[in-house]
DNA sequence: CGTCTTTGACCTGCGC
DNA sequence: GCGCAGGTCAAAGACG
């Protein structure tokens, strides 16, 4: 039920956009073309007989802001271009990382001389942790090396479609799961100690039969399954992700009064992927999900989001913990994080005063475990912190080795609100441009996100146009490019905006889909799969309006792509709401 | 009747 | 080796 996103006739957008600017009077078509008239706007008339040249002249400013307009549009442009590459080049960069690390780590133990298949063996359990597609389009890409950059991009965005529908884990780099040859999915994940690997938690039967007759897997203590633990806000017993989810089990986790459920993917017989729910000691309000292993059969469109945006923190998180533990010998906050984002970028000083969020133990389900937490929360005493787009906390923890946490903590200092666009799959963000039937999940590209933080500078920023406009993105774009941790998971989230049918609106015609943006509460969809799990919601985070506060911009920007869903729950009125905005 | 949830027992890993 | 805590299993009950 991939509703198509509906493109939006660039001559809509600049409408859209110019409305916001100038007022209903005028005709947008011809922006781009408009000459800038900037001067000869303050000689007022001297007589009042010159009415006309009074409107001339308001005509004159008008056209003066339209072209400013398109020239903030030109630039918008590039900016996207160089981010893209930008991000491309990093996806790039990690995948070399992850062929280094590999090969070293190839040598160590290579008592068994290594073959090829051994190394895409390995490379695989570097990266089989993240719960999405990520890892796996980092390899296709990897296969692509040498196309054009353009038609590379578009590739990768093609992928990201792939990945985003399949998240089999990267032992198949046999290309089982790509290639439609092969019969029976239940080939891929009954494969065997490669993907024992991947695989988050084998029954513990089968960890029995492998322990017993394997030492692959003793062979790899260091090599944890990545957790990415998500905080929402939710009242209800579980999150809807889109995944069907079976409950097989509930303990009283020790320093939590709250007992922590553990569910286990049902869309799939054999699917590996489990989440724990455990509501927050301190915060009850708060629900903790966490997410393990990846799925092996195609996720429905609701689920591809929150896959893919978990995969990227999976993938990053244990791009510096791999790196860590197996690279360098080395580890310590600093170390870590310095493997981390100086991999393949500039260091991004702000991970440094970045605070590890892992409050209680007890949320963090295994300390064993590489953990990232995507807070989508609003801790009240989080830390102001300068950046703009702070809140991709990166921090490792300075736990013994292997284990590393790492805190994505999207909630700005102030603000309430989180990723709004987490639950990006059903959330309209603009009151006639995010219709849910129009655009359907993940409609967000990255193009629009750029201008969905223009729109929102627009909206809250009294300063005119012409110059916050170009201000603001410059800003933007400055503070995407320097964290390279944002860009994973940017990345992510575009690769799952693109395999969600938004391919087709990356073409301009996404653009300025954010003008005129009204906050609006998450629109509910359908997901194609019920979840068996009642009591999902949507985060409150979610359903935050526009009364929020300066801060927005940064989560409209983070908008990535997670679904938090609330259909099995019939969401209350606020989602007719929204559809009635427009 | 099938599916899902509940819940006590069991297994495993880890720290002391 | 022992105890603890986390994680899983599977029988029993609930529900539609």
């Amino acid at each position: 039920m991939e509703v198509a996103e509906p493109k939006r006739s660039f001559k809509d957008e600049k409408r859209a956009e110019c409305n916001g600017a100038e007022e209903e009077g005028g005709e947008a078509g011809k922006i781009g073309s408009m000459k800038p008239v900037q001067e000869n706007n303050n000689s007022k008339p001297s007589s009042p007989s010159q009415r006309d040249s009074s409107i001339i002249k308001q005509e004159d400013k008008i056209e003066s802001a339209k072209a400013e307009m398109g020239e903030v549009r030109e630039e918008n442009e590039r900016l996207k271009t160089t981010l893209a590459r930008i991000v491309k080049e990093y996806q790039s960069l990690q995948l070399q990382f992850y062929s280094i690390v590999q090969q070293e780590q190839a040598k160590k133990s290579s008592e068994t001389t290594t073959t090829s298949t051994d190394q895409q063996i390995e490379e695989s359990e570097l990266v089989s942790l993240s719960l999405g597609t990520t890892t796996s389009g980092q390899k296709k890409e990897e296969k692509i090396v040498g196309s054009s950059s353009k038609s590379k991009e578009e590739e990768q965005l093609k992928e990201g479609l792939t990945l985003g529908l399949d998240c089999k884990f990267e032992a198949s780099t046999s290309g089982a799961y790509e290639t439609p040859s092969n019969p029976t999915p239940e080939n891929s994940f009954e494969e065997p100690k490669e993907e024992e690997v991947g695989e988050a938690w084998p029954p513990s039967k089968i960890l029995k039969t492998l322990r017993s007759g394997d030492d692959e897997v003793s062979q790899q203590p260091s090599v944890k399954k990545a957790r990415v633990s998500v905080r929402a806000r939710c009242d209800t017993p579980t999150m809807n992700d889109g995944c069907q989810w079976r409950k097989y089990g509930q303990k009283i986790a020790k320093g939590n009064p709250c007992p922590r459920a553990y569910y286990r993917c049902t869309v799939a017989p054999g699917c590996p992927v489990r989440k724990q729910v455990q509501r927050c000691a301190d915060d009850m309000s708060i629900l903790i999900t966490t997410y393990e292993g990846n799925h092996n059969h195609p996720l429905p469109v609701s689920a591809t989001a929150m896959a893919s945006t978990t995969a990227a923190a999976a993938s990053m998180l244990m791009s510096g913990s791999s790196t860590s533990q197996q690279t360098f010998g080395g580890f310590g906050t600093n170390t870590t994080s310095a493997n981390l984002h100086g991999l393949n970028f500039s260091i991004s000083d702000n991970s440094r005063s970045r605070q590890f969020y892992l409050p209680n133990p007890s949320i963090s389900p295994s300390p064993s475990y590489p953990t990232i937490t995507l807070d989508l929360t609003t801790p009240p005493t989080s830390s102001s912190q300068p950046s703009q787009f702070n809140r991709f906390s990166s921090s490792f923890s300075s736990a013994p080795r292997y284990y590393s946490s790492t805190s994505f903590n999207f909630s700005s200092s102030e603000s309430s609100t989180v990723p709004t666009s987490w639950g990006n799959g059903y959330l309209s963000y603009g009151s006639q441009a995010y219709k849910p039937n129009q655009i359907g999940p993940l409609n967000l590209g990255k193009q629009s996100q750029e201008q969905l933080y223009q729109s929102y500078l627009q909206k809250n920023n009294p300063v005119p146009p012409q110059q916050s406009l170009t201000d603001s993105i410059a800003a933007a774009t400055k503070a995407i490019t320097s964290d390279p941790s944002f860009r994973s998971a940017l990345a992510a989230a575009i690769t799952s905006i693109v395999g969600n049918g938004g391919v087709h609106g990356n073409q301009g015609g996404v653009e300025n889909v954010g003008q005129n943006l009204k906050w609006v509460e998450p629109i509910q969809a359908i997901p194609p799969y019920s979840s068996s799990s009642n009591g999902n919601c949507a985060p409150s985070y979610l359903n935050r309006s526009s009364s929020s506060n300066h801060q927005q911009g940064n989560l409209i920007f983070l908008s990535s792509s997670l679904p938090f869903s609330s259909k099995s729950t019939s969401a209350p009125s606020p989602v007719d709401n929204r559809e009635h905005i427009n």
